[in-house]
DNA sequence: CCAGCCTGTGTTATATAGTAACCGAACCAG
DNA sequence: CTGGTTCGGTTACTATATAACACAGGCTGG
């Protein structure tokens, strides 16, 4: 961060890395990384921030010409099933995971929160705990058992906060 | 859907409550809390789970023949900008402000997190602060300013988990 | 070998969610 | 009576997501 927006300052071969590391877990997991999903998957992981699902679609409309609706989503539901994307839902977008990087980690499931700009769009993820057991904690309270959490905050990023001299 | 679940305990007088509620907060507001905003304020609240927009808009024509899609947006623009409902983003579906009950809270803005029953439908509004506490902490260690935040966790209620005698 | 099944994808059509733009009525200020 | 402003009706459209059917390839059991 800082350096532009979102994960501008990645190292270009992050990419690959990633890439690698879903093949990886795929494999793992006995789920079929094919070339439609590798494809889907390398555009959302090349953008710098979330990509709704028909931006998708165009970009990927260049490799495979008769791409349509049905084509990209059916791809982005492998990748969400399989941990290796999330969709933003306040942004009816997709992103990759950031966990999903690394093959080592579990990515699948773990919990998760979105921070996103509202100035300058840069969606970052992180992982922090306290947050999950607060809400696993406030969810106990009242009875419930957690499942999948979505967690979004819009605000503004440390760059976008540093470049803009008002609002004191 | 059964008779419902989560919410239909409440006493239905509640909803009278939560209209004079929402009129006195929106005088002091100097906002006019029209005919057309009371009418879909009503039906939002007289649904014991979140609605999309459209079904609020079939329902909404029995009263106003005329009504269309924007009749609808607008109003609920209206409410979401007072505070009176809020938009589940995982349903794209809204909900009566649990907080706007009562006219003494500033519901404005208030921290708030949903829990979503995947069973039932049911969906609760809390509003804990531990949580709210917990990403403010997350966010500022990565220098991100807190705006609003979206939490919605999709899980299982205590009446489905005692229902359901399956999973030990 | 050939059915029969399963998975993945192509293809067409449609459903659901949300907005833009223009209009006129009602209200109020000058 | 103007001229702004707010509200809502109306039309048309964009954006997001899914249903349904078709087909091709890789298996598997006969
Ligand atoms: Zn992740
Ligand atoms: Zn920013
Ligand atoms: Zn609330
Ligand atoms: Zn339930």
């Amino acid at each position: 961060m800082t350096t532009g927006q979102g994960s501008a300052a990645e190292m270009p071969e992050g990419r690959a890395q990633a890439l690698a590391a879903a093949e990886a877990r795929c494999l793992r997991a006995g789920a079929q990384l094919t070339e439609l999903r590798r494809q889907v998957l390398a555009l959302v992981l090349e953008a710098e921030q979330p990509l709704g699902a028909y931006a998708l679609l165009d970009k990927l409309k260049a490799q495979r010409p008769g791409a349509a609706p049905p084509t990209v989503y059916r791809a982005l539901d492998f990748l969400l099933e399989h941990g290796l994307i999330h969709k933003v839902e306040r942004l009816n977008a997709f992103v990759g995971c950031a966990e999903a990087t690394h093959d080592h980690g579990r990515a699948h499931d773990h919990p998760h929160q979105f921070l996103i700009c509202g100035d300058c769009g840069a969606t970052v993820e992180i992982s922090d705990t306290a947050v999950a057991h607060a809400l696993a904690d406030a969810a106990a309270r009242v009875g419930f058992r957690v499942g999948n959490a979505t967690v979004e905050v819009e605000g503004r990023c440390a760059a976008c906060t540093a470049q803009v001299p008002e609002r004191a």
